[in-house]
DNA sequence: TATGAATGAGACTTCATTCAT
DNA sequence: AATGAATGAAGTCTCATTCAT
């Protein structure tokens, strides 16, 4: 029986966890000091090992927290009937999350993260998870489109949600590093990708329905 | 006079500044010790410092380095006359460049260079230079195209460029993290973004024509 | 709540300024290593730092160690009713503390301090704090003896305090070189200065009257 | 037969130490680095040690060279018919040579020396037998005097010479550090332990007479 | 469970000295 | 005789982790 209540435990836990995202952003993972993260966080020294046994650990478990909110955001989009709207929907929510200020953080922290991956077993495993979830929604969305007729069955759906998926990864680079862009615009050129070389006639229709009905605007 | 030619003083550093680059790709910047890096280039310790007054600037060094081999990348594709054909030979260039094995070391130290852009002032004045090196490359080739009536005019050229680099750096990242991708097939997606998007009909008379006689085969 | 009591922590770094002393009596200030102090403390490396922040710091810590047993000395000599009585007994007290084999290592460092004074801030104010705290208080009851008419008004007590402070650094000086001197041959000297030059018939009086009942005899 | 004349290697010999001296007078023996002494006197690296053989063996030079000096300033002392003239001539001497700015850095460096003394034999050596050629003269002219009937004999010669060199030491010290003293009054004090302590009725009227005749002035 | 003092391995950098030219 | 690049031992300080309380 624990002396002290899960939930309790929990709050603990995610309260270093919060503390090291703001060190690691700020400072980055090597140069952050389990003292940074202690005098961040107020907790002591010593509880700090009594939630995670390494310093990795805080930034594994970090990483894996990243995760799962991408998992909760593709559930979303596939629940869209129509995977025009689907496709659509994932854009303007990954749009949305590229400049949300609360998420400044741990975009700084996953930028971080990446360089981390080449080098690090359970980054890696993490990483690549991330992204072969959003990768997958929007493949599978590519091919219903497919089999509904919306989307050129010539089109490699693969390929398609690779590309897209880096383009996300470079946008997020691009502003954490304080690039002065249109991200609107530079969704624009997106939409333009998916109507003018994804879609068929027929999707193009239901693309023009779902933008009218969406915030993102095509022109 | 010097008692060592200049030439002499530059192999040396050079020297060390591939020894750093096998030591950052393989360990990161921060696990790598000068010690390593001494170890991996056969000078001593002392020397060492005799060429950097410290470990950052080998850093930096390195940064700028890899800066220098994107401008002369871009001066070649602005020797294109025809836009249209510049902006295949760009892409194709950096097509390249996502795989040549000689360039893996300096692949994944950039990205490690991402992360540490964010926090140092140096590295991230080096980064955002290369990159805008080769966006404005691509911004002028766009530009040109519309003067010439080969790209539609109400394009953004500034959004156009930022977003293929974007896609650029997403897929060095997937790649250097060993995701097994068809960059072929990824390549397919931009210019089929290129084509259906962005030319206009002339222009895309030259599009067909410039893959015609170039590696990069459209169908 | 301390886990560590506040006085406990003040042996810890007794301890450390203790071996500290001994070290830079026997090597010097810049000779001397961490290391040296943490093998005669018996401390480890990382707790040295725990109570000092740099090797520097424990050097002006002993300064200013050295400096609150003069405050002490002086307080001593103020408390006497008779000025010259309270002069021969600062005299005789710093006599003595020019040969206490217990501060041995003190006076040693405290010299080597003298050189570090010339370019280090800290030490300079804390060793001309010291310097000034004596000085004042030979040149107060030299000041008292004017009063009393026991002191020759036409004496400048600032030039004379100065003066006696130089003399006893400058014996100090010869003695820690190991110099064979006859010290109570010296003290005669300085005792000398004071009654044939500084006192009054009157003041003269009491300073015989001061030495018989004193261990510091004029024979 | 040299290749390099006596004298230009004497010359260049000279320079380096020069330097030195400027280097230690400003940064002490430690601080100071041999690259330091090489970027100050303009010579190379190498050249430096054709000189010296270790930079332990400059700063004994620099002992060596000072205690030169000391010896000449004693001869012209000497060279005094009167042992009182002789006396006051030696303290004047002493008394510019505080203050000369010409020797600020030689007095500077002497005061490090004292501190290097304590540790190193050769330092030591050439500093006691500074001391003790200048002690030596003093304690010659009190002897003097006590023949001449001029000093009082029960005065002992060697205490007061070690007393008046200490002295000497401690307002070096103290002017060394930015003391602001006034040492013509601080002169008159050690005038007044000559006249009311050491001298005879007769002495004290050579010592009114030389007082006359010199730029030191009792009154 | 919580604390925070203690640890010691190891990192970066400096610098007196050497030696090939 | 003169140079200055090269050396590598050693120094100061940091920090992830442990453990007695």
């Amino acid at each position: 029986m624990p002396k002290i209540s899960e939930a309790r435990k929990e709050t603990r836990r995610q309260q270093i966890l919060d503390a090291a995202l703001i060190c690691f952003s700020r400072d980055g993972f090597h140069t952050t000091t389990t003292a940074d993260i202690v005098r961040e966080s107020g907790v002591s020294q010593g509880t700090l090992y009594l939630y995670f046994a390494t310093k990795e650990d805080i930034v594994v478990a970090l990483a894996d927290e990243r995760h799962q909110g991408e998992a909760m955001i593709n559930a979303l989009a596939q629940g869209e009937q129509d995977p025009i709207r689907g496709l659509l929907a994932l854009i303007e929510l990954y749009g949305e999350g590229l400049t949300d200020p609360r998420h400044i953080d741990m975009r700084r922290v996953g930028i971080q993260g990446w360089g981390e991956a080449l080098r690090n077993e359970r980054i890696r495993t993490s990483a690549v998870e991330g992204l072969a979830t959003v990768r997958a929604a929007i493949a599978r969305l590519i091919e219903r489109g497919q089999h509904t007729g919306q989307i050129r069955v010539e089109i490699d759906a693969i390929a398609v949600s690779r590309t897209l998926v880096a383009t996300f990864q470079g946008l997020v680079l691009q502003i954490a590093w304080g690039e002065v862009l249109d991200l609107r615009a530079c969704g624009q050129v997106v939409l333009g990708l998916i109507r003018d070389s994804l879609l068929t006639p027929e999707g193009r229709a239901s693309f023009e329905a779902a933008l009218a009905t969406s915030p993102v605007h095509a022109d």
